[in-house]
DNA sequence: GAGAGTGTTGTAAC
DNA sequence: GGTTACAACACTCT
């Protein structure tokens, strides 16, 4: 799935195409994909212009105009936000994004058609990711729920110490924790516990106070790494014009189990952590 | 062809 | 309360 790099990602191609723009027509074609009341939804979004897109964690959050409200969406495992461009250009013209033909798809559940003709298709083939309208209420409780954001001055050291202190699970279970700190998801954890040399499946609170600091300064790091290089593509991501994100070729241990390690050649470890698949070096991460 | 595994997270059970 | 297992679904890999 995305995690924070690839939503990321994604919200930073939306906000350079979208906004301003007004929704003319939407379609939601698996009606499960929409929480809530899904009347409501098309209703109010109808005619809607989209004023700004936010991420927290890897939640995206589109604000409507004149206190429609906020659509809030989650990708989850295989959700996709692809934008095409209008099809109906003078001269034939479909100069953005040639990788997104062939929408829509059988995946494409919700579907917002712009004045101008433009279109973004929520696709997700696991059917996991929703959309939802809520008012700023509902959005403060839904963004409430998580930690501190790792790109801001809300994340702290003392208090992402103490917190790992307090746990006596896995440390990689902790970093998937989103009220600990928001955005991780399986691939990073696994690559920031590689970057801090700490074994993912050692007991958060065995953690030094100079691992956790390695840990803590890690996370940052490869985030905005993976975000300069458009997130990763493991499986399903596409960015927002339909392409894949280019991180892939800098990760160094998901995905890479029973390979060499980049750093010491031994060969990596895969196992299970929490329930997910993990890969590390027992040689490098101690 | 059967069964396991896949990037998330909410919920139920212990 | 903390922790663990699993479901939601569709596809790929073994």
């Amino acid at each position: 799935m995305p995690e924070l790099p690839e939503v990321e990602t994604i919200r930073r191609g939306l906000a350079a195409r979208i906004l301003g723009k007004r929704i003319a027509l939407v379609e939601v074609t698996k009606p499960k994909m929409v929480r809530g009341n899904g009347r409501d939804f098309v209703e109010v979004l109808t005619g809607a212009l989209v004023v700004d897109i936010t991420r927290r964690a890897k939640l995206l959050s589109f604000e409507l105009d004149e206190s429609r409200g906020y659509v809030l969406t989650h990708l989850k495992m295989t959700g996709q936000l692809i934008y095409e461009e209008g099809r109906n250009l003078v001269g034939g013209g479909h100069p953005f994004p040639t990788v997104a033909q062939g929408l829509p798809s059988k995946y494409s559940h919700i579907i917002w058609k712009f004045e101008d003709g433009s279109v973004l298709y929520f696709n997700d083939m696991r059917q996991f990711g929703f959309m939802a309208l809520v008012d700023e209420a509902g959005r403060e409780a839904a963004l409430a729920r998580y930690g501190p954001e790792p790109l801001t001055d809300d994340f702290l050291f003392d208090d992402f110490y103490s917190k790992l202190k307090r746990r006596s699970v896995a440390l990689k279970v902790v970093l998937l924790d989103q009220s600990v700190v928001a955005g991780l998801g399986n691939i990073y954890v696994d690559e920031v516990c590689f970057a801090a040399k700490v074994a993912p499946g050692r007991s958060a609170k065995s953690l030094t106070r100079r691992e956790a600091r390695a840990v803590f300064e890690a996370i940052p790091i490869i985030l905005e790494l993976a975000i300069a290089f458009g997130g990763t593509t493991f499986r399903n991501f596409r960015d927002d014009s339909g392409a894949k994100g280019n991180f892939s070729s800098q990760l160094k241990v998901y995905g890479r189990g029973g390979q060499g390690c980049v750093q010491c050649g031994e060969t990596l470890r895969k196992v299970k952590i929490g329930q997910r698949g993990t890969v590390y070096c027992m040689v490098c991460q101690k």
